[in-house]
This record gives C-alpha cells, sequence and structure tokens, in this order.
DNA sequence: GTGAAAGCGCTAACAA
DNA sequence: TTGTTAGCGCTTTCAC
C-alpha cells in the first residue's frame, strides 16, 4: 500500500487517453453533455474512473469566479455556544452542496481582517459573520470585493440593515424571572455580560423590566463579569458573600451558569431547594450535568440553518422579501429552578 | 456603507496604475523583489493598500500546486474529544500559517471517500485523518494523488505502518484501576466501546489485565455500548440493576461516565461515598460538572499539535526518525473516585 | 531593475 | 457532435 502513481491526472490526460479534446470532457464531466454521443460520454467517463480523476476545483474557480465554499467568522470555538451553531450551518450548508471554511477571530479584530482577507483570497461565495464586536473595516472588506454575507446573533451597532438572523430575548427572559417569582424567589440576582455587546444589554434589560414591574428590582443585584465557566464560578461565590439570602440567580449564559452551579454546591446550597438558577442558551451540555439547567432557549440550530439559508438565497439573488430573520428565545424549566 | 465597488482589483489593475507589468507586481508582492528599486517597490505597495487588493489565492495555487491548507477529516465534530483535537490541530496549523479545512464524516465511509476528493480537489498539501473504521479507498485516493497524510489516534487495522500520532492507553488505564482498587473497591465494571475500534479493545483489556492481577476479575462486570451521553446513562442503570453491590465503574470515554454520573446520582447513589467512577479523554466538560470527574486524561492537546507538525515535516520533506509519535493516557483523580 | 511570454487546469464561446 | 480558441489571475524563467 505505499504511493501508486505520483501525477495526477487532468483532463488532458483522459482528452489525450479517449481521443477527444479537453472541451469535450469538461461538458462530460459537467452533465452539459445532451449532445454528445453516448459512446464518447461512457468512455470518457470509464476512463476518468481508471485515472481516478478528480477535477482541480481551482482551475475551475478561476473561470467561474465562485467556489461553492462559504465561511463562517466565528468569535472563539471553544464556546459550545458557536460551536453548536457552526455545525448547524456546516449541516445545512453540506445539504445544499456548499462547503465551509472556519475562522476563529478569538475576539480580536486583527484576526477578524485576516480572517476575512484569506476567505476573500479563497473566493468564497459568502461569508457568515458571528461578529466579536464591531468590525466596520471587516464589512467594508466585504462589500469593497462584492462578497455577500449575513450576520448572526449580534447586532454590530449601527448595522441593524444589514442581512441577518438575531434571537429576540426579551420574552425569554422574562418568562424566566416571573418564573422564579412564581417558585417563591425575591431576591434574584443576574449575572450579565460585557457592556460591549449589545445582546447582553437587551437580555439584562429584560431583567431590569421585569423585576421592576414584579416590584422586587435592586440595582446591587446585578454583577458583570466576561461569560466564561471560571467567571461563573467566581460570580456566585461573590453573590453568596454579597446576598446571603439570595434564593434565584439568573445568569447571561449557559457556561457562566453552570460555574455557578458548581459554586453553589461546593458553598453547600442545594439547587434547586435553596436557590434556583437559570442560564441563556441551551447548549447541549446544559442537559449533561445533574439536575439539569433550567434556561432560556436559543432556537440554535434553527438560527444556523437560517442563517446559511438566507445567505445561499442572497448569493443565488434570490428576491427576498425581508432579509432580516428575527427568532425567539423562550424559558426551558428544567432541574435548576 | 453601502457597495463601494464590485470588481476585486487584480495585481494588472495595479499593475497598469503603477505603470509597470504584473511580473513585477508580482516579485513585489511576494518578497522577491531584492533587485526591485525601492521606489517602485513603494508605489506598488501604496497602490496594492489603496486599491484593497487581495491576491487571488487559486491562481496562485494553480502554478505553484499548494495551497497552504490542510485538511482535518474528523467522524463527528459533535464529539467534545474530536472537537478539542481538531482545535488543537488548528492552532498549531495557523501558528505555522496553514489554514484548515474540516470534514466530518459522521463515521460513514461514502462521506469519507466524498470528503478525501474534496480536499484532494482543493490541493490540500496533506491530511490528517482521524478515521472512523478501515478507510482503504480513502487512504489509496491519498496515496495515488500523492497527498502526505498523518492518522490520528485510532488505528487503522493493516495500516499500523503508516505515520501517525496514537496514544497508548494501558498504563493509563491500569492505574485507574489500581487507583480504585487502593479506595477498597472490589466490584469494578467496565463500561466498553464497540469491537470494532482498535483503541476501545486496547482499554478493555487493560481493565481486564489489572483486574486479573488483583484477582477480582469477573466477565460479567464488562458491557458494551456506542459510546454516549444516553447510552452512558442507559447501561450504568442496567449494572445498577445487574450488580446491586457495584462499587466501581470505569468507562471507556467521558461522555459515557458523565451519563453515569448523571443516572447514579438519580438512583441515590452518591458519589464517591457509595461508588467511584472513572471516564476517560479528559475533555473540558469534564471539569464542569460537580464532582469533576476522574479520568484517564489523553494528552489532548499534544496530540493535535504533534499530529500537526508530523504532517507539516512530512509536507516539506523533512527528514524523519521516526514518523510515529505514541503518547501516553495518564490518571488524573478528580471529585468522582 | 524590469518586461515579455508561457503556462497552471479548466470553462465557454464560437466554429466546423 | 466535437474541436478551436481564448482567457481566468497568477508565477516564473529568460531577455533586455
Amino acid at each position: 500500500m505505499a504511493q501508486v502513481k505520483v501525477k495526477k491526472p487532468t483532463m488532458l490526460d483522459i482528452a489525450n487517453q479517449v481521443g477527444v479534446t479537453k472541451a469535450t470532457v469538461s461538458m462530460v464531466l459537467n452533465k452539459k453533455d445532451e449532445l454528445i454521443s453516448p459512446e464518447t460520454r461512457d468512455k470518457i467517463l470509464k476512463v476518468a474512473d481508471e485515472l481516478g480523476y478528480i477535477p482541480n476545483s481551482f482551475a475551475r474557480s478561476l473561470i467561474t469566479k465562485k467556489s461553492g465554499t462559504i465561511g463562517i467568522i466565528i468569535p472563539d470555538i471553544t464556546n459550545p455556544f458557536f460551536a453548536e451553531i457552526a455545525r448547524a450551518i456546516e449541516d445545512e450548508a453540506n445539504r445544499l452542496q456548499y462547503n465551509v471554511i472556519f475562522c476563529n477571530t478569538d475576539n480580536q479584530v486583527p484576526k477578524e481582517e485576516s480572517a476575512i482577507r484569506l476567505l476573500i483570497g479563497k473566493l468564497v461565495d459568502g461569508v457568515i459573520f458571528i461578529a466579536g464586536g464591531t468590525s466596520e473595516t471587516s464589512l467594508a472588506l466585504l462589500n469593497q470585493h462584492a462578497v455577500s454575507f449575513v450576520l448572526v446573533d449580534r447586532y454590530i451597532p449601527g448595522c441593524e440593515d444589514y442581512p441577518g438572523v438575531y434571537c429576540m430575548s426579551d420574552d425569554g427572559v422574562m418568562d424566566g424571572v416571573r418564573h422564579l417569582y412564581e417558585k417563591g424567589r425575591r431576591k434574584i440576582a443576574y449575572v450579565r455580560g460585557p457592556r460591549e455587546l449589545r445582546v447582553f444589554e437587551y437580555r439584562v434589560n429584560a431583567y431590569k423590566e421585569m423585576m421592576t414591574t414584579l416590584g422586587i428590582y435592586d440595582e446591587r443585584y446585578v454583577y458583570e463579569v466576561l461569560p466564561s465557566l471560571e467567571a461563573g464560578i467566581a460570580v456566585t461565590e461573590q453573590i453568596a458573600r454579597d446576598v446571603p439570602d439570595v434564593d434565584g440567580i439568573i445568569y447571561c449564559n449557559d457556561m457562566t451558569a453552570m460555574g455557578g452551579l458548581k459554586a453553589l454546591t461546593r458553598l453547600g446550597y442545594h439547587v434547586p431547594r435553596d436557590i434556583s438558577i437559570i442560564g441563556y442558551d441551551n447548549i447541549k451540555i446544559s442537559q449533561f450535568i445533574e439536575p439539569e439547567l433550567t434556561t432560556v432557549a436559543q432556537p440554535i440550530a434553527e438560527m444556523g440553518e437560517a442563517a446559511c439559508n438566507l445567505l445561499i438565497n442572497i448569493i443565488n439573488e434570490v428576491p427576498l422579501k425581508e432579509q432580516k430573520i428575527f427568532l425567539y428565545a423562550e424559558l426551558v424549566v428544567r432541574g435548576t429552578s
């Protein structure tokens, strides 16, 4: 099972062997062979198979100006939420015969720009953009090179008019607050994400609104973190210290909430007997723990699917009535509340 | 912020604007400009920047026959172990100025073959192959098209001579068994993965060997599952029924172990007071739960890094004394034992 | 120091 | 029904 051959067969090889020109071979291999005689057609197909011919997609793309590939820009693939949405996008893309190139930006603008350059250089037909922050230059580059794109999940301030898939959090978060209220919780803290990201602003605002409506809002109950498991642990220990009789905590995402659950358990709290907690996102692992996490669920799979479909429609210039798609987060009650 | 331009600038545009030919531009842009006058050099660079020029990597690859890209074949990216190793490979690849294309095969041979074809068509410089099963045709294709590759983690039967990165499990698993023994456990069950995959065979054999040495082996304690969280739950309920006084369970991977922990907790067991459990892999989320999972840790990051380095060395024809790299799994004692 | 010319593998008019 | 021709955007000798 060692090296068998070293020269990749090209169309010319097939053409020579069959005794036609590569134009003919090209037509057959691209199924534009209505007017090719069945005999030559079959012969070409047979030889192509024998030779193990695989078309050089670069040469084709050079001419057609399309690659059948879309790019996905993600802040951080180790964040399960992004990983899951990326997977959903990929599945849908594959279903529609597109390939996908992932680029992590680690929330760094320079990396984001170089990712965009890479994708443009690879002639991607479009880009799905899960922005880490405000990225004017990235978007300008895409525009300049006439590359279609859609935004997902995060608003880019000042760019609300771009096509995108957005998840509205208000009702879900408010349902969460009300749910805890109905469970008799009154001291409900909130752990919010960074102010720079609009999505976190929306979520905490919904919390404030419902808390105020219920007459139990206290601004001292709101904490801010960079969302992560470790931050969830730390902030929860802090809350337990600051608000000894706290009986509910709502987190800006599931990772933070899972950290919170760990911290509470270690501190001797029994969840949900002593205290209720709620996450946000509904990533898969929120069900891996015991008790399972009550959370405000984003329709992750639908978001990925919608983004992919939207992009591909835009690429194919399908006329669309609306280029912004709004989905809704919904409370999912499980074991921690 | 609407469309600014629609024509992508090419080298010719730059050349015309500067008043040179594209050959000169090419040399400058590729830093082969020792003998280009600083003036033209600067002018070219300036115009390229103004135009927002991004090189067409396909045109370049067509000539150079290399893409600066490697492919990664993965059975299932939703499996955290594979996701983590993929991420490690990607990080290392990026560090070495390579891009990465991921392909999921969902453990299906046809998907694997089409992934290989895709990668070859995209002129990848090499492939990292985390095989789902036996894939002679895939490897034959790679050979025929002279594409370098390395295997990771799973042996492909009959192909032990291919370059690859392998993780030896024996010592780690045996340490795990001994560890439970020293904790006073005697009825230690084992949940093994599918027989088709060699890696699972090695792990269960190490268990058997140490259990036998300790004089506590009982073949009725060995169960087989398709590893997943759900399967872990189901098999653990089964074990609790079959072996009422079971006091230890070792699982073939962390996902299954986490399912087991859920099941045991629901059944009223206290882990680790009543029973100890051990996973395998040491994926990140094994520390997200409380208590944290004791596990036989694969050096996931190292494996990814090593695979990537090995591949790139092979691509660059660096002479290597050994093309097979062996790493070792190690017991990590945490909260569940 | 820079230009001219050829060609990578393929597609797409247009001819024949 | 098939061949001829041109050219996608770039790199790379070899001339000048």
